[in-house]
DNA sequence: TTGTTAATGGAAACCATTTTCATTAAGGAG
DNA sequence: CTCCTTAATGAAAATGGTTTCCATTAACAA
């Protein structure tokens, strides 16, 4: 059960199993929401999602699987800046619905952008080569984001 | 005293009392240590700090001075995925200090880099532009951070 | 089926950050 | 220089997302 590095590929019932984890019914629940849900749930969001089908699924697991999952490289954890974290479901660097994030500091709005993402991700790339060599860093993951006030709130002042 | 958006330029006296802020002593000693201290400290690293010059100075204001700042744009607010943020003094994009992070997920261990940083601040600014008309939005800042295990967690496992 | 041990849930603990509120003092007006 | 308005402050209490504890349950390998 190497529970180390399980970041490669393969699809989660085999990654789980392949990884040491068990495969339960919170597990599913929680990746079920999270795969047919859209946008940046927190972890109470997702449990108000998961409640009312499995109701014997507590908050402290949300928590704890998203941990797993996120350690996998299953799911992204983002942070916007209002106090509580928010998760998505990853894919690959050259997955379909790659994006990034554009965050109203004011309202806290959140718009996924793709545009400009291939230049992007060429240079991070290179980048993490490089990086990766220079600093001996085994680099996993890279959030790029930003910052300024949508058009609402930048009328408001 | 136009208290929204100062983010322009102009050193600190200036930018306080252009704005309507007040100069007090609290807000001085905070800026003097961060312009003296390397890296990225929390709030109650600068409370530490402050203290023995400026006792009278409480937690409560560090916190205050440094949501202002960061208003301003005179300071950044990082994030490390360890639960309190950091801050630095920020300096322009074109600035000799601009960097970005390179964070290990395990140790916490934090490296500024300086590498690709010209390409990288190209490519930003071309999509700032192009966010910002496209989504309407006044963007004001960025962030890019990579996620690893530097080499002595990865050797760990 | 059984045994080992990972996973769980509920409640309590944690702890960085915010809020409250009475007090102080910055800095413009006169 | 003094007064006055109101921003800024500190101490203590509140907040609230996330973690920890611990006794119980259940995955899954043998």
């Amino acid at each position: 059960m190497p529970r180390g590095n399980c970041r490669g590929q393969g699809w989660w019932h085999g990654k789980f199993q392949g990884c040491g984890y068990r495969l339960t019914a919170g597990r599913e629940a929680i990746l079920d929401i999270l795969s047919k849900s859209e946008g940046h749930l927190s972890a109470e969001d997702i449990y108000m999602k998961v409640h009312p089908k499995y109701p014997n699924v507590g908050l402290t697991t949300i928590y704890r699987t998203l941990d797993v999952l996120s350690n996998l490289g299953m799911v992204s954890k983002l942070d916007f800046g209002d106090r509580r974290a928010r998760y998505e479901l990853a894919e690959g660097p050259k997955g379909a619905h790659h994006h990034h994030h554009l965050v109203c500091t004011d309202c806290n709005k959140v718009v996924d952008y793709t545009d400009f993402i291939d230049d992007e991700v060429e240079l991070l790339r290179e980048t993490e080569k490089g990086l990766g060599a220079k600093y001996n860093f085994k680099i996993t993951n890279h959030i790029i984001q930003f910052y300024g006030l949508c058009n609402k709130c930048s009328a408001k002042k």
